[in-house]
DNA sequence: CTGAAAGCGCTTACAG
DNA sequence: CTGAAAGCGCTTACAG
């Protein structure tokens, strides 16, 4: 393995050049020649910098946790509606991360560690790691009382449960979903279902539906008549076998993805075309269905903001601040 | 922060002792009493042993990276049986890389990042990681090409295809599979069906098939005609509400867990009660369907043994072997 | 067992 | 710009 230092006999200049380059430090202190003698050196060594002594000589960790929820539990006998695990964001987490020079400590909050937390806190704070970032947690008591414990800075990458703590990633799917309505109405479209799996009143979908009520209240639409409840799949399946249910709308809008998916394939059993005959809206963008028209959360954007908001916390000595995140109606060929 | 030195002289002892006792090395070096004056004096000063001092020291990274593929990839527009992330394995190898003292580079190699691997050669070899673990990474020539540049150690974490190269995590179905059916001929079941969304005969299914075929046979009840093909899910649903199809068979046997899972939901839209009428076994040990009886693949040991076995082939210096896990049919309430 | 020392590879403050 | 040096926190080889 090449060194700093052989990399600056290659060079024929001095260890404190060959640093100052290859961290980008070398404006107006370093000349265009010696800069490009050294990275031509740096290349045909093939030097890969030491993040051991780099991070020890800094007293930095330049490591993240990332706490994440155990999205593989079960919720019982019925998994219907039920996102996948929440990739994208993790992937936005990773690739903010590898650009800043940071790497992650991906810390699973499963049934088999969230009672001992003595293992986690092995893992988070110096020397192990800078920050914390919650990763679709849940509020859980303990485990925010250790990082505050360690005096970590720290962020929530929330999705859509409001009465998370700050400082959080905080998104805003309600213009996006106006839009979505929006463009349903200038399709013609007059009556425009919902469907969720409970009261979109209530529990935590509040904030899906608001974009939903507003635009239809502001168009003079909205109607209860048009709030479909579908607690799981056979539920979905029997308001689409049903014409007078059908016959009540024309276009229908769904709490996720996974439910806008049940909803095109009980059409399609049913001889109804989407979008000819019903048009269908998704929530959430997941990569998953990606044939579907629907509000992107965008959560690869959340997960690297996210992160970037942390890490530069973390490098100016301040405590991370908010960050919200606009949602984007994605339209495709469902609508 | 408090360092070994602190630690040290708390304690009374010399740096050397606090090291050789905190990394385990004591035996037969350091007196039972000093150890103990050296655990207290480490307890009372919250010591973190630096993980980047350590390695820089040992000239070791103490870092596997985890190649991951973009499992959230969609398939096009018919995302049916489609399995879930397998996060349970990768909680193995977390949890067993950080029994080691290991950390994780977790490096999704996706649609973003599959054509150019300068930023994952990045990451990849010293300094940054020790060995390489693919986590359900279909071949790809590039990237096996990428590792054997960098003579790194590394081993496949192989689900079901047998043409993986090694080493790898190999997966042991069949017995596991031949006591599943050799347990409903137990229960009196004589006309046992197989479902799976392509012929089992071909394709990435013949090890899933096997056990089932196997074990039909010797006992003299396999039959073309219990093999059943239903490409996506309106197929399970028009073969479940065919009275005709029904009464070939008093269970059925599914290739993964979703799929047994469709067929659980069919037969209860149906009026066919489970196990009752007709008894279900799905495969994989999905932890989302943890009610359905299945072949568990043990998902967790495969990934714990995975990385356990990397980590040994490093530190003893020589080549990773290959691994096989044997699976458990794991009796549940639908069956 | 201890003490004193070397050295891993880096960054930075300092004198020139 | 360079050179010489200090020091981050650890492990280990060495002399006692």
């Amino acid at each position: 393995m090449a060194t700093l230092k052989d990399v600056s006999e290659a060079a024929g200049v001095s260890m404190q050049a060959v640093s100052l380059v290859l961290n980008g430090k070398a404006e107006g202190q370093i000349s265009k020649m010696n800069c490009e003698k050294i990275l031509a050196a740096a290349e045909k060594l093939d030097f890969r910098l030491n993040h051991n002594a780099r991070r020890m000589r800094n007293k930095c960790t330049e490591n993240l946790s990332v706490l994440i929820d155990d999205i593989g539990q079960p919720y019982g006998d019925y998994p219907d509606f039920r996102s996948d695990v929440n990739m994208e964001s993790l992937y936005g987490i990773l690739d903010c991360a590898a650009q800043y020079g940071y790497d992650i400590k991906l810390l699973p909050m499963n049934t088999r560690n969230l009672e001992d937390l003595s293992l986690l806190d092995k893992r988070i704070g110096p020397p192990y790691s800078d920050g914390v970032i919650f990763h679709g947690l849940y509020y859980r008591k303990n485990v925010f009382e250790l990082i505050k414990k360690r005096k970590m800075p720290y962020v929530l990458l929330s999705t859509l449960d409001e009465r998370q703590p700050s400082p959080k990633t905080e998104i805003d799917p309600v213009p996006a979903m106006r839009a979505a309505v929006a463009r349903l109405i200038e399709q013609g479209h007059r009556k425009i279902a919902w469907c969720s799996h409970r009261d979109p009143r209530t529990s935590f979908l509040p904030l899906r539906f608001r974009g939903y009520e507003e635009e239809m209240k502001a168009a003079g639409l909205y109607d209860e008549e048009l709030i479909m409840i579908a607690e799981d799949e056979l539920a979905v399946r029997r308001l689409a076998a049903d014409r007078v249910v059908r016959d009540r709308f024309t276009a229908v809008v769904c709490m996720n993805d996974e439910m806008a998916y049940r909803w095109i394939l009980e059409c399609r059993y049913n001889g109804v075309r989407v979008p000819e005959d019903i048009a269908v809206i998704g929530f959430d963008g997941s990569y998953k269905y990606n044939f579907i028209s629907t509000i992107d959360l965008r959560f690869y954007e959340c997960g690297y903001r996210a992160a970037e908001e942390l890490i530069k916390s973390i490098q100016g000595g301040r405590t991370p601040k908010n960050i919200t995140i606009k949602s984007k109606f994605q339209e495709r060929k469902t609508n």
